[in-house]
DNA sequence: TAGATTGTTAATCGATTAACAATC
DNA sequence: TAGATTGTTAATCGATTAACAATC
């Protein structure tokens, strides 16, 4: 019955914030580690302990799905590594294509974590004819000119944009003209896409900056503290 | 005078919220882009539409630092432009090492982006012995052994962590007791760091399994609009 | 001067934390 | 049953937005 409750408030398009849903892989990561360790069960508590988040933040977030505890008990592992396996989509199959093949396109072609993730690449394109036709990870890279007709022949979920900066919008067009609905988008570039269709933003060089202004500060704050 | 009004907000450690510092390369980059097209002027308003940021929230995160507009003519984007640099200390030129010369480090290793940011890339280690003695963007990767060495002969602002999931810890300990402040970890697992160290995560398999989240609901949406 | 737009104060909105009744 | 811990409601905290006096 917790599960028929998860299910309509999910239905319910109870619109769950974007905060809550960040933290979703950080929590089942968390909870994969306790069941590779045969943990069994775990309070909010604990895990509170564990990850640095508080208890009443976990059991709220866990409650924007239903919640998957038992009171006096805490969380079952299993299930709860179960329920966000489903919230998340590892069991959907998502299949994946590499847009660029330069150095990061082919990283994340070779990056296992992805593929523990129920995710595939299917496919690698580029434009750069000394390119296509070299091998990337078994398969062999593709021109973007036959981007639309590999979409229409296989179902393709995702495009990883790992072009340079003036490529990306018409690549991102491209893609979202054939019917892709998700975009990982490693330009420093922000896309304007339809509405129906998803960007996810890995901005390499905003997130550097980040770092270097957080060394700045704690320099600065260091050096405060002395006088 | 609005320059000294911003020093004297900075040294009074007037704690700037991560919401805000996490906007602040955004900002670089358009105003990056308006200086490469001339654009001499903008006000908060024309950069929101830009942007898709409120304008008050804009004029609300310059403030932070004292503020850098003129009232009744908006902001000078010369002026803009160097002070966000000085801000994000883009002349500050970090030095920075890549520990893990496996695909995703050797990707990093030549991303151009990042150099274009005051940052240099001046080491590359691994454990590996048949990668060690390799090249890697003009570099020679060392061996992991030689980390301490290097640092004490260099000055190291940054170590980029990019090694597998297992290695991840003792390598920040490894680095972090050399005396390394900074840290840009790609690896999906939470670093526990002295007080005194910057940790910046970029989680990959996080990232990518929000998007799934995201496109999940999308669909889901789209198929009780139907109903 | 009149119009425009800032920096800042006040109001609102949303996210996190605390408290507690429900219940295993 | 008594103790533990959930899910949820209420309180707090922080971030975003609105409003406006200051001023270019």
């Amino acid at each position: 019955m917790i599960n028929d409750k998860g299910k309509e408030k999910m239905n319910n398009k109870k619109n769950i914030s974007d905060a809550v849903i960040r933290r979703l892989p950080r929590y089942y990561r968390y909870i994969g580690e306790l069941k590779k360790n045969n943990i069994h069960r775990i309070s909010s508590k604990e895990l509170s302990e564990k990850m640095s988040i508080t208890a009443s933040q976990i059991r709220q977030d866990f409650s924007c799905f239903g919640g998957f505890g038992q009171q006096g008990l805490g969380y079952r592992v299993d299930y709860l590594y179960d329920e966000l396996n489903k919230i998340l989509g590892t069991d959907k199959g998502f299949n994946i294509i590499i847009i660029g093949a330069g150095n990061l396109g082919r990283a994340l072609a070779n990056y296992e974590r992805i593929k523990n993730r129920g995710i595939k690449i299917i496919g690698v394109f580029d434009k750069n004819p000394n390119v296509i036709g070299t091998e990337v990870c078994g398969l062999t890279v593709l021109s973007i000119e036959n981007i639309c007709e590999f979409v229409n022949n296989n179902k393709v979920d995702i495009a990883t944009l790992t072009v340079p900066r003036d490529q990306v919008k018409p690549m991102a067009d491209l893609v979202v003209g054939c019917g892709i609905k998700g975009l990982w988008n490693f330009s420093a570039k922000e896309l304007v896409v339809p509405e129906h269709v998803v960007v996810e933003n890995v901005h390499l060089s905003d997130s550097i900056m980040v770092l270097g202004y957080k060394i700045i500060q704690k320099a600065e704050g260091a050096q405060n503290e002395k006088l």
